[in-house]
DNA sequence: CGACTTCGGTACGGTACCGACATGATCGCG
DNA sequence: CGCGATCATGTCGGTACCGTACCGAAGTCG
């Protein structure tokens, strides 16, 4: 378990991970477009469209979007949920799991050097 | 100083700490345009557009824009060099580094409950 | 059955972003 | 002085995103 980090180690952190991030010509995305893709990831499912909005605390059109942007990238699926057909419910990639497991060692690599 | 990070911890870390950055409606920043505001506060200056561009290996009307979008936050502010006027350095604000520990608090708080 | 609610998604008008290219101001050097 | 190099930025067509309002499909309950 990591130690808590100080304010100029958080931004420093934060700084060094982006960079790799940028360099490495990844995806550019937003805040929310990353929010919502880490959240997909890391919290247990399911996941539904409102269900995201109303965690992320933004509205359900912003969600589609970047459901539609995070799907163009083969980093999240759509599926309807056989029992209640209104519903879409929000699945992993192995495109996806793969860029995260790649940003991970950007933001541990940006750790080790703190 | 921090112990080094796991990639789960990591993954955690980043989550938290957007999700309370996307929450209070904090500005949704892409990744290019967080990577060069944390440059500017974090690495020395003088910070130039063709700096700014080489360090992040992204084109220069990129980083214009990028300014554009900062400078409409007052996260950042732009100087004409009075020794050389072709160049134009790129300062700090207020409001800027403002955000900049409130981003901070939030990291640190994510790695708190890591 | 029919009225109502709850889903995800679309339409709209407006803004911001992209890369590629062109432009104007300024510099340095012969 | 003149002239090419260098700097930031403007222009262009195209795409993505925003919030508000609306939509049809699917579920619920009388």
């Amino acid at each position: 378990m990591a130690e808590t980090l100080t304010s100029q180690e958080a931004l420093k952190l934060w700084r060094r991970a982006l960079l790799f991030s940028v360099r490495a010509e990844g995806p550019d995305l937003s805040a929310r477009q990353m929010a919502l893709f880490l959240q997909v990831y890391l919290a247990p499912p399911p996941h539904t469209v409102r269900g995201l909005a109303a965690t992320l605390r933004i509205s359900k059109p912003a969600v589609v979007r970047a459901l539609d942007t995070l799907g163009r990238l083969d980093f999240t699926r759509r599926r309807r949920d056989q029992s209640d057909k209104r519903n879409v419910l929000i699945q992993r990639t192995v495109n996806g799991s793969l860029f995260l497991s790649e940003f991970a060692e950007w933001v541990v690599d940006a750790s080790d050097t703190l």
